[in-house]
DNA sequence: GGCAACCTTCAGCGTTTCTTCAGCTTGAGT
DNA sequence: ACTCAAGCTGAAGAAACGCTGAAGGTTGCC
């Protein structure tokens, strides 16, 4: 997908040449619609496309749940670009010119980790949290959380099983020397605590007196299967 | 951490993206606090970075014992920024522009060797304490302690087979110049040994007249396996 | 401006943990 | 075996900790 004729067809050619099945689009508005009708196991965009520009390609596949590896492409040589890229979420960037060699390389180096990696979706038993999508949920029940809540969720279910100290919860969702009480990450927790598990019957968050709070599979579910 | 705020928070939300966690600091004397406060499984450091450059912060952290796996960044093409950035103990450099697929490569390969010294399970006989979970257990049975008789057992299996006093006992899990009576430490002695010896009938935990106690395997297992 | 959602503070409550104390047990030395 | 210091332990009051409902403040949207 490329704005420059010449360029894009000696690249699927090259692909081509390698092995690869590819399909190519004139502008964003085809690649967009090329993107919904296939998948890919990788997406080149070049961030200068007639109608919509890279940027919004792989903004708008990225909102839609596509989170097929995007190799981006540019002109110039501007950090802001790379920092718009991997914003609007591509995976890599690639200036040019550049040889197809680094072309190739790259891409495989974004399809071997591939897909995998990708949902980036955080599970303790059935509890869901998807920091992408902003969506939480408890087996297939939506819950609604605040942003803050959110924060403190997300903070302890990336590090289950690993206990966190109020401090290390207040440090990471509030401001850097934030003056105020700890008890406010109590109340923030107690509310957390409500929506994931109290409302569920489920133990999932669990309290180390003087130490933290601590995310994990809930033990208790062998113990006392109500 | 990193002087350019733009760039460096498109690498953070890449990052978080990908699944990590991710701390900003906005200048070299913010990055040193919060390397104070927390602990992390890698450090991405701008060289240029505003009050205390990377070189600084490097060195700064090593001196104090954090070692940290260490991954500069430098807009700068210069074999003498390389070889300052590897004196001041940095693990690795990379020159901007870079891809962001370089950097999670690089950052794959530092936390993968990572020197941080994961498993911290002490072990005695079959009395197991993990400080990181906070756990205890005797073989499969979980045994409640509180902080104080956790920190106190603690210090003995870090010990192993050392004779460690009251006094020692005292000054390490109480504050500095505490006032009060050696028996506390006899009491909270007497509480753990009850939970984690004398509930299973073991010994691991021995009194030595006049000098202090002792934790280390049971040779009374094999006098008298009860 | 008014409303709704969210954030923050506060105070009261129940629970756990800490500390003290007193009486009892143990063990070394004579 | 006796003595006495050292150590053990149950009980109980005090202190600390964490939870939660309520109230007031802030922010952003209609």
């Amino acid at each position: 997908m490329e704005d420059e004729p010449r360029l894009a067809v000696s690249i699927r050619r090259g692909l081509v040449r390698d092995g690869s099945v590819v399909e190519l689009a004139g502008d964003g508005e085809q690649a967009l619609w090329i993107l919904g009708e296939q998948s890919f196991d990788a997406i080149i965009l070049d961030i200068m496309l007639p109608k919509v520009d890279g940027f919004e390609v792989c903004r708008r596949l990225r909102a839609g749940g596509d989170w097929t590896p995007i190799l981006m492409l540019t002109a110039k040589d501007a950090d802001d670009d790379l920092a718009h890229a991997l914003d609007t979420g591509a995976d890599d960037y690639l200036t040019k010119p550049f040889s197809f060699v680094v072309l190739t390389a790259r891409l495989r180096a974004l399809t071997r980790r591939g897909p995998v990696e990708r949902p980036t979706v955080l599970t303790v038993d059935d509890l869901v949290l998807d920091p992408a999508m902003h969506r939480c949920q408890r087996g297939s029940v939506d819950i609604a959380l605040t942003p803050k809540e959110f924060v403190i969720l997300e903070h302890l279910m990336r590090h289950e099983d690993r206990i966190v100290s109020k401090a290390e919860l207040l440090s990471h969702a509030w401001d850097f020397a934030y003056d105020g009480d700890a008890n406010i990450v109590e109340v923030y927790l107690s509310a957390v605590r409500r929506k994931v598990d109290t409302t569920f019957r489920r133990h999932n968050i669990r309290t180390i007196r003087g130490v933290g709070y601590q995310i994990h599979t809930d033990t208790h579910l062998k113990a006392h299967p109500s």
